[in-house]
DNA sequence: TCATTGTATGGACGATTGTCCATTTACATG
DNA sequence: CATGTAAATGGACAATCGTCCATACAATGA
């Protein structure tokens, strides 16, 4: 069949169609419903009423877009996790290209607000709380993967060779790595444990003084030493 | 009212009754169900159902025990919390006086597998979840309080003054603490995501090398450096 | 303009939730 | 052994859960 295109609108099959982007952002309203609800109620009462009453639509959506709710919830943690990465990527990008900045990078991103905020953290937790009896949203649900892991493992290779307070082997930069994705992760714990106290500066500095404390002569306690 | 007791058996009230002890046991072993339950489950799928399909009781004893499944999940994450701090109070007493050595206990502690499995890491992360909608938990769910932060406050305070890689100033002692509960936080969170790749010995000497560094003449790789 | 198509609604459904209570069971005492 | 009290049972209850579908709506193409 190709014989009956003859005047068809210039082979743009559906361009401006305002149902297909209303259908579209609907979409997007149901996940974003979906990390309000994982926020404010947990896992556990983030019912599919509470759901649709947040993206003020109708039950029946949730099927149509997503077949069931454990679907959109899955969708709900891909989504977030491919946020938390781009804007990563966008940082790691901005900032200088030597070792030490990018590190720096990487933990002004975990400890900003766009990351590090009540909501976020909330739905993290939720998330990997429902691992165990939703196995899917394991690979979207740890941001501290494999990915940050080998990027960071080569950065602090990179530091460990430029300056040897230890020899650059190759478990100590692993060492290193696992701490340093620890500190990290206890960071996101005491944030959501002790929200009122917690002080964005202090950890920031915290982690930097743990940073030099390893390599002096590329960080100071406000972040990456330019040499 | 008390011309009555003329013949009582002596004012021992009820000593012996063994539906005592088992009204006990029944008690704790709704709470240890819970735990399992929790773990196995989630908070989300830890129902009144399957709690009592664990413990091998009735529908009735959770609401004649604990009055509601709430008070009862309440009662579960208090029983977790003295647990961990009363085997966290023995090893303190066991090891030596020494801060480093006090401080080589707790990363021990808490890296031990009474203290870090598969079970408690679930239900501490369950239960840190269920803090928004559940408030009472909150003094409940966070191991690294109060207590342990001052306790580990002074300890670093001690070895600052004895050796200064830095000046033994509040802060530094106080950033040092952070970094540290961070760290082993950190740890715990990876081990729920990466139980089969998580390596205790690792973990360890990731601490300890962290600790080294910042105190060279009072850790080693393997722990306290007995001087 | 009138069909056709895909999107959106909200009520019905059975299953399951937590709570409660009328019974039955077990045990200590008279 | 009879009696009374505390412990334990398991079914009834309304409320809520997630799923699904008959219906209504809006937009597109002939």
């Amino acid at each position: 069949m190709g014989h009956k295109d003859h005047h068809k609108t210039k082979f743009i099959p559906s361009n401006a169609p305002t149902s297909r982007t209303a259908k579209f952002k609907n979409r997007q309203g149901l996940i974003e419903a979906t990390l309000q609800a994982l926020s404010d109620l947990g896992y556990a009462n983030a019912s599919v009423s509470e759901i649709i009453k947040r993206a003020r639509l109708s039950r029946g959506m949730i099927h149509l877009h997503f077949g069931s709710k454990d679907n959109l919830v899955i969708e709900t943690a891909k989504h977030a996790s491919e946020r938390y990465h781009a804007f990563l990527e966008t940082c790691l990008k901005c900032a200088g290209p030597s070792p030490q900045e990018q590190v720096e990078a990487i933990v002004k991103h975990d400890l900003s607000e766009d990351v590090l905020n009540a909501t976020s953290v909330r739905v993290w937790y939720e998330l990997r709380g429902a691992i165990y009896f939703q196995k899917e949203l394991a690979s979207y649900s740890d941001t501290r993967d494999e990915r940050l892991r080998n990027v960071l493992f080569h950065l602090f290779i990179q530091l460990l060779e430029t300056y040897g307070l230890k020899e650059a082997t190759q478990e100590n930069a692993e060492d290193v790595t696992f701490a340093f994705l620890a500190l990290m992760e206890g960071m996101w714990t005491d944030y959501l444990l002790h929200q009122n106290g917690f002080q964005r500066e202090n950890a920031k500095r915290s982690v930097f003084r743990f940073l030099q404390t390893l390599f002096p002569d590329h960080f100071d306690l406000t972040g990456a030493k330019l040499t």
